[in-house]
RNA sequence: GGCGACGUACCCAAGUGGCAAGGGGGAGGUCUGCAAAACCUUUAUUCAGCGGUUCGAAUCCGCUCGUCGCCUCCA
């Protein structure tokens, strides 16, 4: 298994810190306001990491943080007149009602910065202690902060000089710092500022020391895998790495591993730029199934263009995946009533040649740095060498039980990148809430019991009647020989 | 200014030394009461451009052009 690490700059081979076992930490969300696009992505792609990780039998803790302190918490609280700790759990509310809907499974741990303040303040003094950090008086209290100067390895991860960073820092001269790249691991409470009672007195948290502390006391003081968006390269996973590995003398992290951007006009979409999408405006248009295929139908680390048609794309893709899933149902279903059960050789050997090679080839794309637009390409071969077999029109057990194999590795593969595990029918009572056609299951069910009664009687004008209506509603007839199916139509 | 990434068909997107995956769209066909779905054929002699290395290059090297990211909070 090869995993790209931004430390290393290429795939390396994935070789855990204990046999048999996987601890990854992804820098999860600053709840100060609702989640976007971009933070579905990265879910969406560390959730289906720790999934393939589980597929391949690593006893796996996956830890996902939550930074409920921070300024902007603060800010973001001075101008709605609540306190810092309700926006912090109203966003964290509002982050599981998003990624719920969005259908990310939860992390093994979901730690809060503000449990682990004790923690925190434990790496601070060690850091003092070592000559890493420096407090400074600011008003009744101090704030400490890390000499960046004393870790050798600052910049690393990001392949930054620190030379190079310092002539052209934009970061203001603090007078208070030792030196500009010095960065804040304990920040002095202000009059009116959220605080905790610390060596230093009054004060909170510095943003990067959150994860050094989480991580360590709940994966290690070296962990397998750390992730997070590429914008956290630096500086908050540099700092992540000098505090914790000036505290513990050990490597902090493994294998470094940062998803890229989701891009509008190719422009990174950002909060300070404006231009992004909520996860719930989106989910108001698409199911939560077409934005994780979008997501997964790119490589983790290449930017996304997020547009209107390539969520079309990736609907149409989830419908063809359903409509075959249909397809199969179908002949495993009349299989028992089927007077004669009859299969082409030929078909049936290709169709299981390409079910022999098909999990071998998802692990070999997914073993390659978590290649999903290749295992996602596979999938799309297998259904179409379904749909060959399906178009031979094949009955019997021997062929329901063909597809029930066919089902049953599908299901496995999608149900590791967190796809296609529905039925084509939920599939499509889905699309009528997404597309919001105002039609239940019922009252089609019941436009398509008038029309058989027309079809019967060969009244074929009001049988067409029907289906003009329902297709004004976006609704798609076909018929077969054993009735007549419904589906959302794809526009 | 420093560091880094990317440029593959009409659109999206894999492929990083040996015949250019997959999805969407377009065109033609089979099937069908009419449709739809599905399948078949077709849609890149070519991978931004120019050189170089090689028996062989989208893939390696150099240059040019273009786009983007990080260097400040950011997924």
């Amino acid at each position: 298994m090869k995993i790209y690490n931004t430390m290393t700059g290429r795939k390396d081979d994935f070789v855990p810190l204990a046999t048999g076992r996987v601890g990854m930490y992804a820098c999860g969300v600053t709840v100060y306001d609702y989640c976007h696009i971009g933070h579905a992505r990265s879910a969406i792609v560390f959730d289906v990491i720790s999934r393939y990780f589980r597929y391949k039998g690593f006893q796996t803790t996956f830890v996902r943080n939550f930074t409920d302190i921070d300024d902007k918490i603060i800010r973001r609280a001075g101008e709605t007149g609540v306190t810092w700790d309700a926006v912090a759990r109203k966003y964290i509310d509002e982050y599981y009602r998003d990624m719920d809907a969005l259908g990310i499974a939860r992390a093994d741990i979901e730690p809060k910065a503000t449990e682990h303040i004790s923690e925190m303040i434990d790496v601070v003094q060690t850091l003092i202690a070592k000559g890493h950090a420096y407090a400074v008086q600011e008003g009744e209290n101090e704030s400490v902060y890390f000499a960046v100067d004393t870790f050798g390895d600052y910049g690393k991860l990001s392949k930054k000089d620190l030379h190079d960073l310092q002539a052209g820092a934009r970061v203001c001269v603090d007078e208070r710092k030792k030196s500009p790249m010095d960065f804040a691991l304990w920040k002095a409470s202000k009059e009116g500022e959220p605080w905790w009672e610390s060596p230093w007195g009054k004060g909170r948290p510095g943003w990067h020391i959150e994860c050094t502390a989480m991580a360590m006391r709940h994966i290690g003081e070296t962990i397998d895998i750390h992730g997070g968006g590429a914008d956290l390269v630096f500086p908050h996973h540099e700092n992540e790495i000098a505090q914790s590995e000036a505290c513990t003398g050990k490597p902090f992290a493994k294998y470094w591993v940062h998803n890229g951007f989701i891009t509008i006009d190719k422009e990174k979409m950002s909060k300070s730029l404006g231009n992004f999408f909520t996860i719930r405006e989106i989910l108001g248009v698409y199911d939560a199934e077409v934005v994780r295929l979008f997501v997964l139908s790119s490589h983790y680390r290449s930017p996304i263009e997020f547009s209107r048609d390539q969520l079309h794309d990736a609907e149409s893709s989830i419908d063809r995946y359903y409509s075959t899933v249909a397809r199969m149902d179908d002949v495993i279903a009349l299989a028992l009533e089927a007077k004669s059960a009859k299969m082409q050789p030929a078909a049936a050997a290709a169709l299981e040649n390409m079910l022999d090679r098909f999990r071998p080839q998802f692990e070999e794309a997914m073993d390659d740095d978590f290649n999903t637009a290749i295992a996602v390409g596979h999938i799309f071969e297998l259904i179409r060498e379904i749909n060959r077999f399906v178009d031979t029109k094949p009955g019997g057990p021997e062929a329901a039980a063909l597809l029930r194999k066919a089902k049953e590795s599908l299901r496995t593969v999608g149900g590791t990148l967190n796809l296609f595990g529905r039925t084509p029918q939920q599939w499509n009572v889905a699309l009528l809430c997404a597309k919001k056609i105002p039609l239940t299951e019922d009252g089609i069910q019941a436009k398509l019991k008038e029309r058989r009664t027309a079809r019967e009687n060969k009244d074929w004008a009001a049988a067409d009647a029907v289906r003009n209506e329902l297709d004004v509603a976006g609704i798609v007839l076909e018929d077969k020989k054993d009735g007549t199916t419904w589906r959302v139509k794809i526009v």
